[in-house]
DNA sequence: TCCCCCTAAGTTAGCGCTAACAATTAGTTT
DNA sequence: AAACTAATTGTTAGCGCTAACTTAGGGGGA
C-alpha cells in the first residue's frame, strides 16, 4: 500500500524468493490443487513478505474476465435504488468482484446503449440492471450481449432473470390492512405505468379490492414525486370520494399528507393513508406514515447471488422474491 | 454489441483490413499526430466495419493505467452523497473513465483500508473520497497511495485536495435570514461533530450570531436522522427557549417539525425553522421548509475536474467552492 | 522387479496492446 | 543533384499473467 518508485513485485519476484517457478505461484494464488503443503506455505510467505498483489489487467487479458460487475442504474438519488446499489456493491465486493457503475440521468434507448457499450468496453463479466422501467428490460433482452444480465425487480419477464420484492404481496398487505379497519372506498395513487412496480402495485390493489367485493374505480396516477402526490391530494381533498388511500410510494404520500393538511382533511380521522417503501423519514411524517417496508439491500444481494450463479461462480440461488412487511403507524385508523 | 462465438476483432484485424500496420491503427485510436488524413480515414472505416473496440485489459497492462476512478463513499442511501455520486459518475464517464465504487457501511480505519486495497488491486488511476468524516481524510493522507486522492467536502486540509460547498456561507445565509426577520434567540441543531460539515455549519452559525451581537448558547447536537431531530424537538418544545432554529439538515428538521406539531408548537408562528440541503421532499413538509440548497451534482463534477487535473488529463480547475443558495418557504416568519 | 499412473512441479506460448526504435518517403536547402 | 530534415509508417519487444503441455519423481500392482 505504500508508494514506492520501484516496480511492484510480480509473480516472477515471488517465485524467485520462494525458490519455485512463477507458475507454481500462480497455482497458489488461484487455489489450484496439486501444490504440496510445504511449497504452498513457502509461497504464501514470500507473497506476504513482498506485499505482492496480482495485476488485474494481466489476469484479465489472459482469462478474458474482468472480475467486474457493471451496475446500470437510474433514479440513484432515491432511497430504493440507492439502497439496492448498496446491497449489490456489498455482495459483489464480498465475492471478490469490482463494481462499475453507470448512472442514467434519463432513461432512453440511446442512454442505455451508451452505458452498455461503456460496460462492454470494460469487458464486465455481468450487468445488473436497476432501471425500473419495463421497456428497459426489453431493450436489453434484444441486445444479446454475451454476458449475463440480471435485473432488479423483474420476474415474469422470461428474457432476463432477476430478483424482486413481492409487490403484489405488499399491495395486498396494505389494502388488506385498510379493509380490516373497515374501509370500503379505497383509492390508489399509482406510480407511472411504464414502471414495473407502478403497474404491479396498481394491479394488486385492484385485485385485492375486487376479491373483497369492493370497487376499484378510484385510481389516479402520479410520477413518484411528492409534488405529484400533492396535486392529486388537492383533488382528492375536494372530492372526498375515498375514506382511505393506498399510495404508490412514501414520497407521494408525503405530498398527499401536505395537501390534506392544507385542505383541513385530517389523517387518519377523515382519510387513512398507506404508503410504500418505508423510507427512514416516513416515521416522522405528519402523521407518521403506515407503509410497506421493502428490504432493498437484500434485493441487491439477491441479484448478486443470481449473477454469481449465472457467471458460474456461486451456489445456486434459494429464492429470488423478497417479502415485504407492513409497518403500521398513525396514518391509518377505522373510518369515521 | 452482438454476441458471436468468433473472437472479437483486435488491432491486427483492423490493420489488415485497412492495409496498414497495427501500430498505425493504434495511432489512430489514440489520436496521435503524424497520421495522414487518408490513412486515418481508411483505418476509421475499417474500425467501423469490424465494430472494433479496444481491449481495456491489454491497454491497461502496458500503460499501467486503468482508466478507472474509484469512488469511496459512505452514507450512499442519503440524498447528498448519492447525488454527489451522480455528478461524479457523469463527469467521469464523459471524460472516458470507468467508475468503480466501494460503499462503506460503517466508517472505520479497517473498512477504509479494505476499500482502498480493493481499489489498488484494480489499479485505479485516482480515488474520490466521499466520506464526510474528518478523520477519514487524515487516515487517507497517511497512506501515500501513489495515486491522486480527491475529497468531497474538504478545504483547509492541506493533505488532500477537494471540492466543497461553502458551508459557512450557507449557514450565514440561513442565520442571516432569521436575523433579518427579527429573531434574536436562534438555536442550532448541529450534525455529529466528527463530520466536516457538521462542524463547519455549527461554527458559522456561532460566528454569524456573534457578529450580530447575539448569543450562541443554544447549541444541540443530533446525528442527522429525523429521529434525532424529533428527540431534540421535544426538548425544545418544552423549553421554548428559542424563537428560531437553524437545523443542520432537512431530515432532522423533519423530525423537529413533527415534534413541534405533536407538542402544539406552531411553525412558523411560534418558532421559525431553517434546514439545510433542500431535498426534493422539503417543499412538502408541514409546513414547507425554508432551507439552504446545495448542488451536490455540481460538487461531484468539480471533484472529477480536480481529479482529471491531478491525473494530468484535464484543464486546470476554476473554482473548488460551490455556492449554496437560500430557499425561502413557509417555515420562517417574523417572531410573534 | 518393472511398468503404469498419479502427483508435483517446470517450460513455453501467447492474451492485445503501446512505447521505443527503425525505416521509408517526401520535401527542403544549398 | 546531393544532403539534410521532417513527416509518415513499420518492426520489435515486452507489460504480467494463465492455460496447456512437458518433465521429474514416487507408490502400488502384476
Amino acid at each position: 500500500m505504500t508508494k514506492s518508485n520501484a516496480r511492484l513485485p510480480r509473480l516472477e519476484d515471488v517465485a524467485e524468493r520462494a525458490g519455485v517457478s512463477h507458475q507454481t505461484v500462480s497455482r497458489v494464488i488461484n487455489n489450484h490443487p496439486n501444490v504440496s503443503k510445504a511449497t504452498r506455505e513457502r509461497v504464501e510467505a514470500a507473497i506476504a513478505e513482498l506485499g505482492y498483489r496480482r495485476n488485474t489487467a494481466a489476469r484479465s487479458l489472459v482469462t478474458r474476465r474482468s472480475q467486474t460487475i457493471g451496475v446500470l442504474a437510474s433514479e440513484l438519488s432515491q432511497y430504493g435504488p440507492s439502497n439496492t446499489l448498496l446491497g449489490v456493491e456489498q455482495a459483489a465486493r464480498n465475492a471478490g468482484y469490482f463494481v462499475s457503475i453507470a448512472a442514467l440521468k434519463s432513461v432512453s434507448r440511446e442512454s442505455i446503449f451508451d452505458a452498455v457499450r461503456h460496460f462492454m468496453d470494460q469487458s464486465v463479466d455481468g450487468i445488473v440492471v436497476s432501471v425500473p422501467h419495463s421497456d428497459t428490460l426489453l431493450a436489453l433482452a434484444d441486445l444479446k450481449l454475451g454476458v449475463p444480465v440480471v435485473a432488479v425487480g423483474s420476474l415474469g419477464n422470461d428474457a432476463v432473470s432477476g430478483a424482486m420484492v413481492d409487490q403484489a404481496r405488499g399491495a395486498e398487505l396494505a389494502v388488506g390492512h385498510l379493509i380490516e379497519l373497515g374501509h370500503r372506498r379505497i383509492g390508489h395513487i399509482a406510480g407511472p405505468q411504464d414502471w414495473i412496480d407502478g403497474v404491479a402495485r396498481a394491479e394488486a390493489w385492484s385485485a385485492a379490492l375486487r376479491s373483497a367485493g369492493l370497487d376499484d374505480d378510484l385510481l389516479m396516477t402520479g410520477d413518484w414525486s411528492a409534488g405529484s402526490g400533492y396535486e392529486i391530494g388537492r383533488k382528492l381533498a375536494a372530492e372526498r370520494s375515498a375514506t382511505a388511500v393506498f399510495v404508490g410510494n412514501d414520497q407521494m404520500a408525503l405530498g398527499l399528507l401536505r395537501a390534506f393538511n392544507e385542505a383541513g382533511v385530517r389523517v387518519p380521522d377523515d382519510v387513512s393513508v398507506v404508503g410504500f417503501d418505508d423510507q427512514p423519514e416516513s416515521g416522522y411524517f405528519n402523521p407518521p406514515l403506515t407503509t410497506v417496508r421493502q428490504d432493498f439491500e437484500e434485493l441487491g444481494r439477491r441479484c448478486i447471488d443470481i449473477m454469481l450463479t449465472a457467471i458460474g461462480d456461486g451456489e445456486s440461488v434459494s429464492s429470488t422474491v423478497v417479502a415485504p412487511e407492513l409497518v403500521v403507524r398513525q396514518s391509518t385508523s377505522a373510518p369515521a
